[in-house]
This record gives structure tokens, sequence and C-alpha cells, in this order.
DNA sequence: CATTCGTACTAGTAAAAAACAAGCGACTCT
DNA sequence: AGAGTCGCTTGTTTTTTACTAGTACGAATG
């Protein structure tokens, strides 16, 4: 039997899978940058208008996030030119490809974690 | 024009999407917790399982993590009976729900951080 | 003019979360 | 006996997030 073959098979295959989720996660797991994109997802916002819609944020927070996205070219920041002078954030073509996966999860939660079970934060 | 009226309108509609959202990422926003999921994807697992698979986590974290995951019942913990001793994690009907939108994300990761934009953690 | 408000951040400190390392008792194998 | 695995727990350290106060600028108001 050689048994020690299959499963360094299997793992591979495994590891490999796992390797894009946690790719996905290494911002996705931090706390805010789910929720701005879900705002963001509604077309492009100001500072100011991020800061209202994601409740809880602090400036601080929010400036950071924006910028992580930013650098990762998920979120398109643009300086309007004309005044009075405006930043805007936008989806990036690769932010918009990330809809459908969260629509999947407001509509998970919608259904499953309606109400009954607010963990605890 | 009763602009008043209709901007509360949306913000409210607005609002109602993004609280689901939020809710998703109260645990999806902290570290580890999607990883983790994506791992039970392919079927039960103990806990040396786990800590294998999920690169880089450590006992604490992921004795919390799942903890968690149990309370809020999107995980199942069960104990097997005979020598020796062997607690399994599966995930319940709700965890299983969610891999649709896993599976999206991990897709998304495929495409769009394909290597070429690997974020520094 | 001065004042207030909104904007888009920045800087420093405090608190919470995560990382790190060691340990436990039970069990199996050599 | 020792070594390893299991499924955690405990305590300390480091990192991340929250909190607070501030900046410079422009627009609106009195």
């Amino acid at each position: 039997m050689n048994a020690m073959l299959e499963p360094t098979a299997v793992a591979h295959d495994l590891r490999s899978c796992d390797s894009a989720l946690a790719r996905a996660f290494d911002f996705l797991g931090k706390r805010w940058n789910g929720v701005i994109l879900g705002t963001l997802s509604t077309g492009a916002s100001g500072f100011a208008d991020l800061k209202r819609a994601v409740v809880g944020i602090s400036d601080s927070m929010l400036s950071e996030r924006l910028t992580e996205l930013v650098g990762a070219g998920i979120v398109e920041r643009s300086v309007g030119a004309g005044p009075p002078i405006a930043v805007s954030y936008r989806l990036t073509a690769s932010g918009l490809a990330l809809l459908p996966a969260l629509d999947e999860l407001s509509a998970w939660a919608s259904r499953n974690l309606a109400g009954t079970q607010s963990p605890a934060h």
C-alpha cells in the first residue's frame, strides 16, 4: 500500500485551494474591510460619506483601511479638481468582481443570522 | 420638493443592506475565521488536522476561534466515544450554506490576486 | 473681518486582539 | 522509561484597533 503517496497528493490539492482563500482573507479578515467594500458597492463615495455609512469606524481606521485597499488595487482614489476639492473612492474592476461574493455573504447573513444569534463583539 | 423624505428612505435601504453584511463580517472580519471555515469545507477535521491545514495559526487562536464558531452555530463540535477520545469539528447547515460565498472569494482571489500582488502581512 | 462647519486626513496614547511560548492530562508507540 | 500526538489552557508579549486631539483648507454665516 503506497499510502504515503496518496495523502501527499490530496494535501497538495487542499493547500492550493486554501491558499487563494487565505489570500482573500489577508485583507477581508481585518476589521472593517468587508463592510467598506460593501458600502462602495453602491457607488463612489467621499471620506465623510464612508465615515457615516460604516457605522462605528474611526477616522484613523477608515483612512488606514482605504490606503491599504487602494494599495491592493481593489479601490481607486481620485481627487476632484474643481472647487471644492473633494476626494472620491470607488471600486476598481477587481473590486467590482468581488461583489458577487459579498452579495452571497449578505444573503447568507440575512437568512442565517436573522437577529436570533447576534454574535457579541 | 420633499427631498428630506427621499434621502431618508434611501439611507434606510442602504443601512438595511449593510447591516446583514456587517453581521457576516462580525466574525469573518476577525483573523482566521474565513480560512478555518474554508478548511472545514472539505469535511470534518480534528483540532490537529485544522492546526496543520491553517498554516500559521497558533493553538490558542484555533481553540478560541473554534469555540466562537461553535457558539455561533456555524461549526459543530462532536466527541468520539471510543479510545482514543477524539474531538471532531464540522460545518453545520448554516456553515455549509456559507460555502458558495467562500467559493466565490476563492475564485476571485485566484483571478485577481494571482501572485502579482501579495499584500504584505 | 471672525466664527463655524465640513472635509480628509495625521499623530499619539490606551485598550483589545492576536501572537508567542510553555504547560497540562490522557493516550499510544518504541 | 522516553517521545510523540491530542485538545486544549495559561500567562506574557507584540500587534492591531480604538480613541482622542489635532492639522490645513475651503465654504458658509453673522
